[in-house]
DNA sequence: GAGTTTGAAACT
DNA sequence: CAGTTTCAAACTC
């Protein structure tokens, strides 16, 4: 045992010992010992009467399932060698948390515990991602005790109450009266039994994760981890999803290859929110109500007495105190983490089935000692999720939120089509970097996942034309950087927040988790010295108009953050921002020949004289066009004008926005247009956004780095773009979501999630559309 | 795929 | 703040 400055204590013991029929005989039961011994859950332990043997049947499923032999080497769970010590000590802040409701977690969900106690679940913002990495659950039913189950999760297991059990009428007898169970659930190794195609799938998933999040665990700050409410009974250092199924012996099956490549996977957290799955971001935290999010019984069910093997757990244990923070807090965040891993393989995991290499990716990790990741940059991108490893689910979690009710699927069609949407690389992972990796696309990846939505529900393909872009923004830019070690600006996977991943060639890469402490020193760096250095490049308005389609779309309003500065490419290539952007050049730009084909910087009226004067000489090339130009900017002026002042200043940054909406060329084939990106300032605010709808990492992970003050700036009240005005492809004027609208929650939120997400200039209004009482009650 | 062009980012 | 250098994407072949 790993743990022996800390003697077993009776209660611990008891534990280890109604668990050992599960176990092999030389599993440990150190994880018990450890999660425990100091938690509040061991005095439970101690007052509790004697603990029953475990089922037969269990035990002996269990056993089957748990051969050691069949186990694949966990100790990677907890190796990850880019845990910060530092961080770890950090732990279990609890600061700004945020209670959420279960409900308000999954509206959707079939099933929610009933407990009163557990309803409430309290997310806690930590700054150690392992924390959040694996759960343990540990139930101490005691039925002669008024109080209900008092599960605590050591594991990500199954948290069932006695009414859900109940509920279930599945009850085990011999459980029923008198039950004092303890049920422990530990990382899950799923038995050969266990190991069906299905579960392949999962496990092909999960390697994926690990290898993406291996390096993560340390790295990750904000994450966010449940705290136990101070009234409740039980102790949830997990997410809560308990779903019926799980409640059920029965689906111990099930619940056994959810949970198992939790073991084999490794540490890696489950991101399993919103970004969190996704290796690619910054703000990893994973988010509670995401997880809620998914139905009951999509999920797999708990894993119930299952058993690490000594030796995977003695490895995660053995693993450097740096690394493997023997803290309680630790300990059981990380198993928390691990758990809503399960949750989140199993989703994709299930979807994954027939991902291709999955099979052969699982096999590979669970047979293969486990890699330790090492400091080489090679290493390091060897162990990087493909981007199509996690096709963001935050974004899909995000997209929910923000896909109108009527869109949306039962959480099951949801579930499938964001597998399926996991299974199609092209789709929404791993893909190329962004068509617009300058604009900040947060409808975009609404988009992902309302298409994904759709798909299932309305069979719209559109997605998958992006193959990298996950049309957040949050996607892998594929950057190929070799001397700025993806630290600067220069990288386009930094300036977008997001982490570099397989898909990059960089050399020399400190853009991963395990650097994050880098990263996010680098950034702070370089965003004191340019606030707005990570804004995106382009401001666009319209999120939900590009979600439709992007054909006939005009660019929705946006602008070029700062204005370009061409002069040989007549910003008519994509080395011009605001042409790659897909956005007219404005009179901020200092563009000479300006040619933009969305948006001549000379065609404005009201260009000084010093404009029109170059205006004149660039039109040689084409009077013809900027006359139509003109035409149409003029419309678009008049649409600014109606701006209120708010708006106005906010819709164009640099004066008046004149871009010709209609003429904007070919950029349906741009990237831009897919996806709108909100534009928020920057991924912080991208981060905002998200984190205020979801309650997802970023929020912290923005808080982390800027700082509340810094980040209020973005933060800020009014987003310039909420305001701006956004044209429709028609040329109709968009008027901007209002609060108090009669939309669907779902709808709502979606608004308001972009509305919210739309990072405010720092100067500019108070944000207009945050009034969204869900979003609200979620935002931190 | 290698080399060139380009303009932003970084540096001084 | 302006000029220069560095950098990586975009582009060309």
């Amino acid at each position: 045992m790993d743990t022996p400055d800390r003697p077993p204590r009776a209660a611990a013991t008891a534990a280890v010992e109604m668990l050992r029929p599960f176990a092999a005989p030389d599993w440990g039961l150190i994880v018990l010992e450890v999660s425990i011994q100091d938690s509040p859950v061991f005095n439970f332990i101690n007052s509790l009467s004697p603990i029953p043997p475990p089922k037969p049947s269990d035990s002996a499923h269990n056993v089957q399932l748990f051969k050691s032999s069949d186990l694949a080497p966990v100790s990677s769970i907890f190796a990850s060698p880019h845990v910060n010590p530092a961080k770890e000590s950090k732990l279990p802040i609890r600061e700004d948390s945020v209670q959420l409701s279960r409900e308000s977690h999954s509206p959707n969900s079939v099933r929610t515990r009933t407990g009163a106690t557990s309803s409430i679940i309290r997310m806690i913002r930590c700054k150690n991602i392992v924390s959040e990495n694996c759960s343990i659950t540990c139930y101490l039913n005691d039925s002669t005790s008024s109080k209900a189950s008092q599960p605590i999760q050591l594991c990500g297991g199954s948290a069932e109450s006695d009414t859900n059990q109940n509920t279930d009428g599945k009850k085990d007898p011999t459980t029923e009266q008198d039950r004092t169970d303890i049920e422990f659930v530990l990382l899950d190794q799923c038995g050969p039994e266990k190991m069906d195609s299905s579960q392949s799938g999962n496990n092909a998933c999960e390697n994926q994760l690990s290898e993406q999040h291996k390096d993560e665990l340390g790295s990750f700050d904000g994450g966010y981890m449940f705290a136990h409410q101070p009234h409740s009974d039980m102790l949830r250092l997990a997410p809560p999803f308990e779903s019926e199924t799980q409640l059920v012996n029965e689906t111990l099956q099930t619940d056994n290859v959810y949970c198992e490549t939790l073991l084999t996977d490794g540490p890696s957290g489950s991101y399993t929110q919103n970004s969190a799955p996704d290796p690619h971001l910054y703000w990893a935290g994973a988010v509670e109500g995401c997880a809620t999010d998914y139905t009951p019984q999509m999920l797999p069910g708990a894993c119930q007495s299952q058993l690490v093997p000594n030796d995977q757990i003695n490895n995660k244990l053995n693993e450097p105190s740096d690394y493997m923070p023997m803290d309680h807090n630790v300990s059981s965040q990380n198993l928390r983490g691990m758990r809503r891993r399960c949750l989140f393989n199993e989703k994709s995991g299930a979807a994954n089935e027939g991902a291709k290499n999955s099979s052969a990716r699982h096999s590979t990790n669970s047979t293969t000692p486990r890699r330790k990741i090492s400091s080489s940059d090679n290493n390091l991108k060897t162990l990087r999720t493909p981007p199509c490893a996690l096709p963001g689910i935050g974004l899909h979690l995000n997209a929910l939120a923000t896909v109108p009710k009527d869109k949306m699927v039962p959480h099951n069609d949801i579930q499938s089509s964001l597998n399926q949407a996991s299974n199609v690389p092209s789709a929404v992972g791993s893909s190329p970097p962004t068509d617009d990796p300058h604009t900040i696309n947060d409808d975009s990846s609404q988009t992902a996942v309302v298409a994904y939505v759709g798909e299932s529900s309305q069979g719209s393909p559109k997605k998958k034309r992006h193959k990298f872009d996950n049309g957040d923004g949050t996607s892998c830019k594929r950057c190929s950087c070799k001397k700025s070690k993806c630290l600067k600006l220069y990288c386009e996977c930094f300036h977008a927040g997001v982490f570099c991943s397989e898909p990059c060639s960089c050399q020399g890469c400190l853009n991963m988790p395990s650097n994050m402490e880098t990263v996010l020193s680098t950034r702070e760096q370089i965003e004191s010295r340019n606030p707005l250095a990570f804004a995106p490049k382009v401001i666009r308005t319209e999120p939900g108009q590009e979600l439709a389609d992007d054909s006939n779309k005009t660019p929705a309003s946006s602008r070029h953050k700062r204005g370009c500065n061409c002069k040989k490419s007549s910003c008519l290539k994509k080395y011009c921002e605001c042409y790659q952007g897909g956005v007219g050049c404005s009179v901020s730009c200092r563009c000479e020949g300006c040619k933009n084909a969305f948006g001549r910087r000379e065609g404005v009226a009201l260009l000084g004289i010093e404009e029109a004067k170059r205006g004149c000489e660039e039109k040689d090339g084409g009077v013809k066009e900027e006359t139509t130009d003109n035409d149409k900017q003029l419309v678009i002026y008049q649409d600014s004008i109606n701006l209120t002042p708010a708006e106005s200043v906010l819709a164009t940054p640099s004066v008046v926005d004149y871009r010709p909406l209609v003429a904007l060329p070919p950029l349906s084939s741009k990237k831009p247009r897919s996806s709108t990106k909100l534009g928020g300032y920057s991924s912080r605010l991208e981060g905002h956004l998200k984190s205020d709808i979801l309650l997802s990492p970023f929020e912290s992970y923005a808080e982390m780095m800027l700082g509340d003050g810094t980040s209020n700036v973005l933060k800020g009240e009014s987003s310039p773009q909420t305001s701006v005005k956004v044209v429709s492809p028609n040329k109709k004027r968009v008027s901007p979501p209002r609060i108090g609208t009669g939309l669907s929650p779902i709808c709502k939120s979606g608004r308001k999630l972009i509305l919210k997400s739309i990072p405010s200039f720092p100067s500019l209004g108070v944000d207009i559309t945050n009034e969204d009482p869900n979003t609200s009650s979620l935002a931190p």
